[in-house]
DNA sequence: ATGTTTGCCTGTTCGC
DNA sequence: TGCGAACAGGCAAACA
C-alpha cells in the first residue's frame, strides 16, 4: 500500500518534462565522434558549462582571425553588433574571459566579442571538412580554414562587439558564484524577501547560477528553495554553506565537464559528466539519496524546482481523495486542527470561474457557457460536459491546469505551513505530484452520508460524484482510511497515518 | 519606482 | 492517429 521502497514504476510526475539521468548518461557515452551535436542531447550552459567552452576555445582558436562572418540569425545580435560583418574581418584572438554566463573573446586592439548562450547555445570548432551543425545561427570563418559555429536551436543566445575591453552587458553582473564571499551572502539574504532559489538566481546579485545548480545548491545547504531569504533561521550559518556548497558544485562541476570533454578532441561540444552527480534536479519521483523521501518539484518563479521535502524542511502536503460523501473533509478537519493549511478543489474549482483570465480562455472554447454578462450558465455547461467529449476534455484541461497554478501558488507562499488539500478527482486533476502522501477516504455509508446531507436525489448524486477509475484511485494512494467507524476512531486513524510517514523518513519539520 | 508578468524561440512529449 | 497543450528556461521588455 504504501510506498517505502521506491519501484521505477512508480508515478513519477514531470519525468516526460527532462530526460532521465541514465538515458542522458547513456546518450553522452554514445556520442565519441566529437563533432557533430547530438541533438537528443541539451546542455543549458550555466557558469560551469560556459567555462568549459572558454577552455576549449582558449586551447583552439586563440591566435587564429576572423576573417568573415555569415550572419544567419540577425535578430541575435545586440545593437553593438549590428555591424559586426564590416567591423570583425580581421580581427584576431589573443584571450578568452568569461563573467557569469558570459563568454568573452578578447581581440587584438583591446576589442570583445561577447556571446551569451542562453539555454540551447553552443559554440563549435569545425574542422574544413566538417558538415555544418544542425542550427548555426552565425558561422565565423578563420584565417586557418576552420569555422566557429554558433549553433543555437532556439534563438535564444545573444552576440555583442565592443570596440573595448568593457564589455556593458556584463556591467550589472554580482560578483561570480564560485567565489562568494560569505558575509556578502549574509547581507543579501539580510536584506530579500523573495524566495532563496529567486535570489540564487539574480544575475545582479550572484552571477552564473541557473536553475540546474540553484536547485542543487539550496539541497547541499539543506535549504527550502522557497522560503523567503530574510526567513531563514541561521542567515549567518546559511550564507556560509551557500558560499561554500556554489564553490564546491560549481568548481566540481567543472571539473568533470573538462575531463569528458577531452573525449570530444578539438569541438567545442560540451557534454559534461555532472549530470550523474545532481541530487535533485531532475530526479523527481526517485528516492532521495539521502533520507529516500521522494523528490518533488514545483514552479518556483516559472521554472521547475525539484527538492527533497524532508531533507530541504519544505512542509508536508497531503492530499484527500476519494468519491462523494466518503468522509474526505471530515479527514481534512482533523488535519486543519492539527495545523495544516486546508485547500478545497471543490471550493476552489467554484471561485476560479470568477477569474477573468480564465474566463477568458474558457469562453474561448465556448462563449455559449457564459451567460450574457454575469454567470454561468450550469444547465448548458452540464450538458456539454457529458454530451461532448472534446469539449470536456479542452474545457477541463484548461480549467485544472488553472488550479494547479493556484495550488501551486499557495504552497510556495506557505513555506512553513503543512497543507492538506481535498481534490475528489486529485489524479485527473494532476494534484497528486504537489502531495507528498496521497489519502483515499473510503466507506460503505456514503448513501446515509448523503441522505444525512439532505440530499434530495442520494442515488443520482452517488452516480455523478463516482470516479471513473476507482481502482487506479486505490493503487496510486499510499494510504487507504476507512471513515465508517465513529469520529474518535478515524482521528487516530489519521494520526497514525502521520506517525508512520514520521518513521519512514527521519521525521517532519512542522511539530 | 518598484516588483511582477510576458515574450522570445523550437522541439519533445503526453494523453485523450 | 492527430492535435492541443504543457514544458524546457535566461533574460529583456513591458506592465502594473
Amino acid at each position: 500500500m504504501r510506498r517505502r521502497n521506491l519501484s521505477p514504476s512508480s508515478p513519477r510526475p514531470w519525468t516526460k518534462l527532462c530526460p532521465s539521468p541514465s538515458s542522458r548518461r547513456s546518450k553522452a557515452r554514445l556520442d565519441t565522434r566529437g563533432s557533430i551535436a547530438n541533438k537528443e542531447e541539451s546542455i543549458m550552459p550555466e557558469l560551469p558549462e560556459v567555462e568549459t567552452v572558454r577552455r576549449i576555445l582558449n586551447s583552439s582558436i586563440l591566435n587564429d582571425t576572423f576573417q568573415n562572418v555569415e550572419v544567419l540569425s540577425p535578430k541575435q545580435l545586440d545593437a553593438s553588433a549590428r555591424d559586426l560583418t564590416s567591423r570583425l574581418p580581421g580581427a584576431t584572438i589573443v584571450g578568452t574571459d568569461r563573467r557569469g554566463k558570459f563568454l568573452i573573446l578578447r581581440l587584438a586592439g583591446e576589442r570583445s566579442l561577447v556571446f551569451h548562450l542562453r539555454m540551447e547555445g553552443k559554440l563549435f570548432v569545425l574542422a574544413p571538412q566538417e558538415p555544418l551543425t544542425a542550427h548555426p545561427r552565425f558561422i565565423f570563418h578563420l584565417a586557418s580554414g576552420r569555422r566557429l559555429v554558433f549553433d543555437d536551436t532556439r534563438r535564444f543566445g545573444k552576440v555583442w562587439l565592443y570596440d573595448s575591453l568593457a564589455t556593458p552587458c556584463t556591467d550589472d553582473l554580482g560578483p561570480e558564484a564560485n567565489r562568494l564571499d560569505p558575509q556578502y551572502v549574509a547581507r543579501l539574504l539580510e536584506r530579500e524577501n523573495r524566495p532563496l532559489k529567486e535570489v540564487l538566481l539574480d544575475q545582479t546579485k550572484i552571477a552564473g547560477i541557473g536553475n540546474i545548480y540553484a536547485n542543487e545548491i539550496c539541497f547541499a545547504c539543506r535549504l527550502s528553495p522557497f522560503i523567503p531569504a530574510d526567513k531563514i533561521i541561521d542567515i549567518p550559518r546559511a550564507a556560509a554553506d551557500i558560499a561554500n556548497q556554489s564553490r564546491r558544485i560549481l568548481d566540481l562541476s567543472i571539473t568533470k565537464n573538462g575531463s569528458t570533454v577531452k573525449t570530444y578532441r578539438a569541438s567545442a561540444h560540451v557534454s559534461g559528466d555532472f549530470q550523474n552527480f545532481l541530487q535533485v534536479y531532475g530526479r523527481e519521483g526517485e528516492p532521495c539519496h539521502l533520507c529516500h523521501a521522494i523528490i518533488m518539484k514545483r514552479a518556483l518563479a516559472g521554472r521547475g524546482t525539484s527538492f527533497c521535502p524532508n531533507c530541504q524542511h519544505v512542509p508536508l502536503v497531503i492530499g484527500v481523495t476519494g468519491g462523494i460523501a466518503t468522509g474526505k473533509s471530515t479527514i481534512c478537519h482533523f488535519l486543519e486542527k492539527d495545523g495544516f493549511q486546508y485547500l478545497n478543489m471543490d471550493r476552489m474549482a467554484k471561485e476560479a470561474y470568477d477569474n477573468p483570465g480564465l474566463r477568458t480562455d474558457l469562453k474561448a472554447i465556448d462563449p455559449q457557457v457564459f451567460d450574457s454578462e454575469k454567470g454561468l450558465n450550469k444547465d448548458y455547461l452540464r450538458k456539454r460536459l457529458t454530451d461532448d467529449q472534446r469539449f470536456r476534455r479542452r474545457w477541463l484541461t484548461r480549467l485544472y491546469s488553472f488550479l494547479r497554478d493556484e495550488v501551486n501558488e499557495t504552497l510556495n507562499h506557505l513555506y512553513n505551513t503543512p497543507v492538506v488539500i481535498e481534490a475528489p478527482l486529485l489524479f485527473q486533476a494532476k494534484l497528486d505530484s504537489f502531495c507528498r502522501l496521497k489519502i483515499l477516504a473510503e466507506t460503505d455509508q456514503q448513501l446515509a452520508h448523503l441522505k444525512a446531507r439532505g440530499d434530495k436525489d442520494p442515488e443520482r448524486s452517488l452516480r455523478f460524484g463516482a470516479t471513473n477509475d476507482p481502482q487506479s484511485y486505490r493503487d496510486r494512494c499510499d494510504f487507504r482510511i476507512d471513515t465508517s467507524g465513529p469520529l474518535s476512531e478515524l482521528e487516530g486513524k489519521v494520526n497514525k497515518v502521520l506517525d508512520s510517514l514520521k518513521s519512514l523518513s527521519g521525521g517532519l519539520d512542522h511539530d
